[in-house]
DNA sequence: CGTAATACATCATATCACGAAGTATATCAC
DNA sequence: GTGATATACTTCGTGATATGATGTATTACG
């Protein structure tokens, strides 16, 4: 999909991907495959971003000898996935305004 | 709205909104104000962009005594609107992702 | 005559997705 | 046991791009 489309989109999903449950890098990448795609510096780019921005917390976790960094959505995040809702509805008028008058153009 | 949310769909308003009708700069600005508003600055930049891509074509018009731009679109950016709808798909299918699981997560 | 509207142009800045490359460990195949 | 693959996180450089600020020039209005 269009790199410019995806923009805005990346970050309310990666809040999605741990709204349910704390997950890591990896793990968030490997969810989101079926939807979006995203390498590793992308995913990595946002979570610092959206810890800048209160909207996740972090906590470092010791696995099987690897470090493991588990994040957590705050209100802050949750917020912002209801602010996207109402985003959502301005795009759905533009889509329409985008694709009117698709059948005859007198 | 979020500015990176408005990437990806400018472009293809720009397109949309000379569609059906050539128009230039000022007037294309005023049709799309009321669903996703833009600077001047802006459209130019996307103006040129449609051009370098060949997905519009551009005649100079005098027009009481100013120089009027006239933007036609292209096949090429017919094809980007037909693509954009593709895309679509996806995008609900993101939204989708996003918004699961609103309802209670056992 | 001054202000606002029309119309287009340029520049500097900040944000951002991504590829490339790196570090480090565990596991599995040969 | 050695190489390949998967896991896991990090840093750097680059190119794309939206936007504010600013500028030029004409017309219309009060």
């Amino acid at each position: 999909m269009d790199v410019q489309l995806k923009r805005g989109l990346l970050d309310v999903c990666v809040l999605a991907a741990i709204k349910s449950e704390d997950s890591y890098g990896y793990q968030i990448i490997k969810e989101m495959k079926p939807y979006i795609e995203l390498s590793e510096s992308t995913l990595y780019t946002i979570l610092k971003r959206l810890e800048s921005a209160d909207q996740i917390t972090v906590r470092s976790v010791e696995h099987e000898g690897r470090l493991r960094k588990y994040y957590h959505i705050t209100d802050v995040g949750l917020s912002r996935l209801d602010e996207f809702k109402e985003d959502w509805k301005e795009i759905l008028s533009i889509y329409d305004f985008i694709t009117r008058e698709d059948i005859g153009n007198e």
